[in-house]
DNA sequence: GTAGGAATGGGAATCATTATCAGAATGACG
DNA sequence: CGTCATTCTGATAATGATTCCCATTCCTAC
């Protein structure tokens, strides 16, 4: 890519974004390389990631940070928050409205320039919820030991 | 540690949770590896790595997940938002109060069952501000390539 | 004391992402 | 069209934060 705000529409870049956006969940860059391989089998990991960061600083998709490991991407470009499972690591829209009057406050209240926002809520998603096994047997410590009370279960700790 | 809710308090666990108490910043794993050999020059990094996970998952520490790379532990357990500097990384507390509400609003509009939710702002930070030396000259594109507008100067982006 | 579980240190492994680089594709321009 | 500079790709190596592994050490209960 250059840096005069233009780039090349090669064929590898078009079928990522036109997968991208015909998706309407959060796919990873794996996830989506294998789609586009469907399509363009010889297309190599390193370029689906080189693009989709392009295309994001482009402003044409969206990048998403979660508390997991991986990115995820999708063609939805609207400001909006997103909703994370915390078993299986599948991700959502969350159904509340961008508040830019929180960032507007943070920028006046401190001595930051403040850029954007990010939030996310976790949670464990239906289909999670539906499988789960819940055995909270606690039993109360005692000894040359320090109790705590468990802030949530482990297992739950996505990546 | 068992699962009994208890965990011995070994002289490594009590000098990393004295340490990070004693910070007032949101140091990375390694940062506080080099402070507290200081007192303790054999304590492994891996050592510090899986304490700082057990407290945090006892509720005696917090542990931030920020759009950096490297994760951030604080002692301060109050629930509250963060600040990110996109271009040192530096992290801050936000002055702007938990909302719950918000949190509950997503858990009764979804099939999730929300368990906590997380708000970073990012911006740029006092100290990166003075020294920036920000020059857009943006030229328009043409001939057979897409133009695009840059959300942001792809430098700031912190890792 | 001693047995058994828990924790440590150090180094290897993991794994998502990025870097590198030679060759292929593309666009500009005569 | 042909050439040339630039951009892009595919393959693979490198990176780096975090976790795993395991032999040894440490604690705690009895």
């Amino acid at each position: 890519m250059t840096n005069d705000n233009t780039m090349r529409m090669t064929r590898q870049r078009q079928v990522i974004l036109e997968e991208l956006k015909a998706m309407h969940t959060h796919p990873t860059a794996d996830e989506l390389h294998r789609r586009v391989r469907a399509r363009m089998p010889s297309i190599s990991l390193a370029t689906v990631y080189r693009n989709l960061k392009l295309l994001a600083e482009a402003g044409f998709i969206t990048e998403i940070r979660t508390v997991g490991v991986q990115r995820r991407y999708e063609g939805n470009v609207d400001d909006h928050y997103h909703l994370t499972c915390v078993r299986c690591g599948r991700v959502d829209d969350a159904p509340v409205p961008a508040d830019s009057d929180l960032q507007e406050a943070v920028n006046n209240a401190t001595g930051y320039r403040v850029l954007s926002h990010r939030v996310e809520f976790l949670g464990v998603c239906p289909s999670c919820e539906k499988s789960s096994t819940q055995n909270p047997t606690a039993r109360s410590g005692r000894g040359n030991r320090v109790s705590y009370k468990q802030s949530h279960n482990r297992k739950e700790f996505y990546q």
